[in-house]
DNA sequence: AAAGCAGTGTGCAATATTGAACAGATTGCA
DNA sequence: TGCAATCTGTTCAATATTGCACACTGCTTT
């Protein structure tokens, strides 16, 4: 409780002006709540009823699938500023997956029937709403074509360039602390022995480094060679 | 080629009052304009500058990306109603994908700018682009999972159920006319003998039925059962 | 009719991927 | 401290997939 989201910026970029989500929030009436979630806590179950579209202050949430026949893969990992859980505002009446808590979280829970009146009535938040989806579009394209033209070897590469926010101004070079090689895999949509194979490799040619515990370091520069063949 | 497309109706249902989308773009001054395309034209091509987003009034389109290697994926087939190219609404200054009619097509090209403006003015606009990216997530996501989770076999299972249509009302059973293997392939993510190997073992338990030419019939409740094991 | 062409049915060796196993390392906790 | 749980490195046989080859079909063009 009473994290230092304070110190967020409440100001999204959008195209033009930034736009202040959090009071177009205030000012709406009933429907939303402001929820914190520890690590690891799971937020919605694939299967469940879906009534609630989830803002995300602060925090990571990772979006998973689990297949009929108990696997699990993760279909995003999400950071703070995005939206998740739109799809019931498609008509989905049940999640189709699950979503969890990577760190500790706090987010606005808003329920369908608001968020369609915000997107009716309120200009910045329906243009905010339609940014996101389209990088969510871009972003959910690019795992696709990746998938139908790339090896695991190359896939995995990608993840982790992403990971690590390649491309953006920000160079953190590091990528989520204490992600598993499970947690690859699972994103890349291989087997964890596959992972470790490659990841020992990557690390011989210098494109990342890893010891123990302290979470993944990546050479973006060199990793993205992998990329390109 | 699929015929009667004409006949659908301009008014798209949304989620409340169906919305008259030409009537909208009547309106709106400069910057749209209307094309007809022939079977197999090119719209756009991948590396091209994308300064204009494209709404399919009449046929079907496909969006292709290309690889360094040259190999093609096919990552979505349209149908009328729906549009593409609207990436560059969110930056992107060229074309990731190419664009090309599958039938005889009509279509309105809107110029970015003029694009903006209406999702900025117009709420019907606005909200009709959302409802049109949210179905396009779902599906993403959906390919997505389909990717991580099964094999060839089901890929090509369920891209067969999805071009016939499985679950909508008009239960066309018929795929797309003159559909090849070749594209198949590039749909499911794998190779032209594979797809062949496939379509024969479908066909010899019934739950498909080809001849020479004549397109492809689909027993969706048959080939259903391949999805779920 | 002959030739060309695109699409299909097969077979096969080379390669990639899976799935499961086991040992060592590290972490968290009683 | 010691135990249990988790994560990692590594192997290996079974399986799936690729990439290519070639023959055969129907169609169009000349």
């Amino acid at each position: 409780m009473a994290s230092k989201t304070g110190k967020e910026t409440k100001k999204i970029r959008l195209g033009r002006q930034p736009i202040d989500w959090e009071a177009h929030l205030a000012r709406m009436g009933t429907g939303k709540t402001v929820i914190e979630y520890g690590a690891n806590r799971n937020i919605f179950w694939q299967g469940e009823p879906a009534d609630s579209v989830f803002f995300l202050r602060k925090g990571k949430v990772k979006i998973a699938v689990t297949s009929q026949q108990g696997k699990e893969a993760i279909v995003a990992t999400l950071d703070a500023g995005e939206f998740f859980g739109e799809g019931c505002l498609a008509g989905q009446p049940l999640r189709i997956a699950s979503a969890v808590a990577l760190t500790d979280c706090t987010l606005v829970r808003i329920e369908k029937a608001l968020m369609t009146r915000m997107l009716h009535q309120e200009h910045d938040i329906s243009e905010l709403f339609v940014t996101h989806l389209l990088s969510r579009n871009i972003r959910f394209e690019g795992d696709l074509v990746d998938q139908l033209f790339n090896s695991s070897e190359k896939r995995l590469a990608r993840i982790l360039l992403l990971l690590a926010h390649f491309g953006k101004e920000s160079r953190a070079e590091t990528v989520h602390p204490g992600i598993s090689q499970e947690s690859l895999a699972q994103m890349v949509g291989t087997t964890r022995s596959r992972v470790s194979h490659f990841m020992n490799k990557f690390r011989e040619l210098g494109f990342v480094d890893y010891s123990g515990s302290g979470g993944v370091t990546v050479n973006s520069g060199l990793l993205s060679v992998v990329l390109h063949d």
